[in-house]
DNA sequence: AAATGTTGTGCAATCGGGTTGCAAAGTCAA
DNA sequence: TTGACTTTGCAACCCGATTGCACAACATTT
């Protein structure tokens, strides 16, 4: 099997099934994060609530992270080998409004909010939206 | 009836139904940003379709705002008299995720951010998830 | 290898938010 | 009052997310 795949699944501490392997596979390809119905139409048979599971596990692993793009649905995305999912690893996104894409921003981290006194922070949720690049032209 | 929620409703063009005024006066009572299903609860026997429309209405004459705030539903929140909901316009919001509601941070505003090459900005949705004031004593 | 426990997978069903079509009710102007 | 337009209520539907359950795959122990 690609080596690449293992690896990160064995970083991770993921058991490295058949199955999860084809979605690794299918989540690097991906140039974009990806939903679940999106990721349902890429396999021929898969099924819904495996692929649901598959996500899940690789989300409290630490491998994918999520956005709410506000498409209706959670789009996924591979997190960089060392990220930790924690607030200095948080990036923006950007949603094409067009091609319907969504893309992570990697360079750009999501800017520190001074909170109104006794509120704390999480975890923040950051999307722009707008015409990427190749809808641009 | 109440003259603040009807003047609202005038500086927006929109007419004043028995439907619209108790809906924006709902609205108005509630101090975060409140959803369809939640607003269904907030009434006896109101039709979620009339509600739906209600507001989709309210959001297009800019009197009201959305915010994806990632719990599965969309929230929304008054806008400020004169907001257009123009980028400038845009505030960062704050989910509680002890008590599940939604502040808008009216005096926080969206951070600028310098996008990549090709890219251009729309709209923004920056949600910031934590423990809110209420909660955190 | 057989017995056992644990984990992963497939199928079917359900939930819940959002949305739409349609007909009845309400509004308004001529 | 008539006719045009808008709003409302009801029912149905769509779709993403989630769960229960049984079986399969795998690992572990004897």
């Amino acid at each position: 099997m690609n080596k690449e795949i293992d690896d990160k699944l064995k970083l991770k501490n993921i058991k490295p099934t058949a199955m999860r392997q084809l979605v690794l596979e299918v989540l690097l390809q991906h140039k974009t994060a990806i939903s679940l119905p999106e990721l349902e139409q890429k396999f021929e048979k898969a099924d819904k609530s495996t692929l649901y599971r598959t996500l899940k596990t690789f989300q409290e692993k630490q491998l994918i992270h999520a956005v709410e793009d506000g498409t209706g649905s959670l789009r996924y995305a591979v997190c960089d080998d060392f990220c930790t999912c924690e607030p200095k690893d948080l990036h923006v996104h950007f949603l094409c409004i067009k091609c319907n894409k969504t893309y992570c921003l990697h360079d750009i981290p999501v800017p520190e909010i001074e909170l109104p006194e006794g509120f704390t922070f999480e975890n923040a949720n950051f999307v722009i939206k707008g015409i990427c690049k190749k809808c641009n032209f």
